[in-house]
DNA sequence: CAAGCAACTGAGACTCAGTCTCAGAATGCG
DNA sequence: CGCATTCTGAGACTGAGTCTCAGTTGCTTG
């Protein structure tokens, strides 16, 4: 828990810095995230804070992951589904996802190799890169042994978590 | 043109084989796919067809894209923005992307060392593979020679189409 | 330590991409 | 050529995300 707190007082100094404030809903938001998921979707947050009896508005929770996401503590992802994940920028170790197109599961990964290989194909065409995103869709290894067999890659938009609006 | 043909015809054979029917609508959609655009927008192409004032609706563009994707013919890809785009599969050439955050172009690349590499990366996860999916973010050359500074990844956010509803 | 104002919040209207429904229309097989 | 089957359009609906605005709160300054 004590790491929570880490990130909330990182939280607060980007907001200084930005004369923005630290509100009872930002701390709570901050909390939430940091203590428990790793990736995790706006409204599955918004939920998770209903469940919790902390009442926290739709609006808030955008504009607070915004924020994060500006502060740099926070990553937008696409996971293959057709809205936003969010996870969490430990250190500033990027990685990469692989998707189970089965389970739904996400293993990471991080590759030198692959990176340097980017940035290669990038020189040679003159496109100065800011950031990228590699997802690689598939069947896992605990599925593929269940005797699944790889879907076609539009099954994935069916992963979905449970989550309720109003 | 011609090509555009073969492709009208490849799709008739697909419809054919499940059973499904060639509707003037069908063609006049694969005509329009096929003849310019190559990355597409669902809504741009419903706006296009109504600027050629060839009456389709929106339920039958999105009818019929899933009919493209499904016969292999077109392929949904996120380009990073929040909504699907499609492009073309010509032969089999799998291909991935470069994106500048400054003017919206698109730049493909094939990197057999990069697919190798990945292949490798599952491997050692034991994860089996079925489909990839890489955009890398950045400036490309003019942007650059026009002074422009490199934009966060959010900013991709704002590109966009003019396009019309309804 | 109170005032004041800028920044913040919630409620709910709105947007936009995409899906669904259903009655009427078209296709194409037999 | 008939007719079952598949398609279509109109528009209602959904779900994620954004915007607005009136009322509230954090925090700086005096």
């Amino acid at each position: 828990m004590a790491h929570v707190e880490r990130e909330v007082a990182r939280f607060q100094e980007f907001l200084q810095q930005q004369g923005l404030k630290l509100t009872s809903e930002r701390i709570a938001l901050v909390r939430e995230i940091f203590s428990t998921h790793y990736h995790f979707e706006a409204d599955e947050l918004l939920f998770k804070m209903k469940e919790k009896a902390v009442k926290i508005s739709r609006a808030t929770v955008y504009r607070t992951l915004e924020l994060l996401v500006k502060s740099g503590m926070v990553r937008r992802v696409h996971l293959g589904e057709d809205h936003y994940h969010y996870e969490h920028v430990t250190g500033n170790s990027h990685h990469d996802h692989l998707i189970c197109t089965t389970c739904g599961g996400v293993i990471e990964f991080h590759d030198e190799l692959l990176e340097q290989r980017q940035l290669e194909i990038c020189e040679r065409k003159k496109f100065t890169p800011t950031f990228h995103n590699l997802q690689i869709l598939g069947v896992c290894d605990s599925c593929r042994k269940k005797g699944q067999t790889p879907d076609s890659p539009d099954r994935v938009r069916m992963i979905g978590q449970t989550r309720l609006r109003k």
